[in-house]
DNA sequence: TATTGTTATACTCTATAACTATA
DNA sequence: TATAGTTATAGAGTATAACAATA
């Protein structure tokens, strides 16, 4: 019962391949995250910040690719539980440095484990060297500002994102 | 200003990569598809319905990953515009047979050379035989059951993902 | 009993504009 | 004037439970 089904004309859009590809990827990653009282936003954000302490929000928010109002609510939720602090910069007081706290770091190596081995599981399907090329094709994808759709009036991209770097070696094919 | 920033446990979460490509492609895709009075997930379920005459609702929804329950606002939009039509079927008249109206079919022609004009700008950082093992990676993923995560209780996959069929040769490495 | 489509509801993420305080 | 962070609000997608009609 119920033939497969083609994609007609969606086979060549990448919009469509990556979202049928996030969707199981954003359910795993979110029961696993629920297990610590955190959405994959918030394990994110704070992964993150573990990683580049006294950064702004704005870096922060850029390297993510999450608008600036956006992340505001997430901040909150982290810092009114303890996970970080903000302290106002002494070289410009309109931006916060943020940092994880001892519990928020806690958490995160707590949480790490058991939300990459679910991810793992998802990505099972393929060999080691297919997910070592598809994050190298990922990366390249969206480390490129080239990417970005473009603002109509102004010929601006929309946001621009950070470089990133990844520590690995990604572009020695 | 705005050293780059380092990913950490992040690098080896799919889900993070695969978001992080998709927000900039959702985006383009949005834009494009506003163009003709379309969302996203309305010009996929026009353009998933114009190659698969004749399914029911729940497996056009199972072949997108949509959950049957918010498929039915996407099919009333689509079908008061006139671009598609349910008859009750003769052989389950719980269901539905869904087909697109001449009108949905031209609209989609209209729409799908500029929305892939889109996608192809984006994807452009991308050589075309990268472009091509990145479809395939992905198509791998998403189109393996054991990649959708598990019900706790019942050990069942929480929704089964129809496979499809894709008209290249994707798998002919 | 199980499935198809539906309704209702809540949650997560995203987009946009306007505001404040600092620069 | 411009930027960092904030507030408010709307939109889009997703998840869950329960229901009627039909199998």
């Amino acid at each position: 019962m119920g033939d497969q089904l083609k994609f007609g004309a969606l086979n060549n859009l990448f919009g469509f391949h990556l979202r049928q590809a996030y969707t199981p990827f954003g359910q795993a990653y979110r029961e696993a995250a629920a297990n610590f009282e955190l959405k994959p936003s918030q394990y994110t954000v704070l992964a993150l910040i573990k990683h580049n302490p006294g950064r702004r929000q704005s870096e922060l928010a850029e390297a993510l690719n999450i608008e600036r109002s956006n992340f505001v609510p997430i901040i909150e939720a982290l810092e009114s539980r303890g996970l970080l602090i903000r302290e106002k910069s002494r070289e410009d007081r309109r931006s916060y440095s943020i940092e994880v706290t001892p519990k928020g770091k806690a958490l995160v190596t707590k949480a790490t484990a058991p939300i990459l081995a679910e991810s793992d599981r998802a990505a099972a399907v393929l060999s080691g060297s297919e997910q070592e090329t598809l994050r190298k094709l990922l990366y390249k994808l969206y480390s490129d500002k080239k990417t970005r759709p473009v603002n109509a009036s102004t010929g601006e991209r929309l946001s621009e994102l950070r470089y990133i770097v990844i520590e690995y070696n990604y572009f020695t094919t």
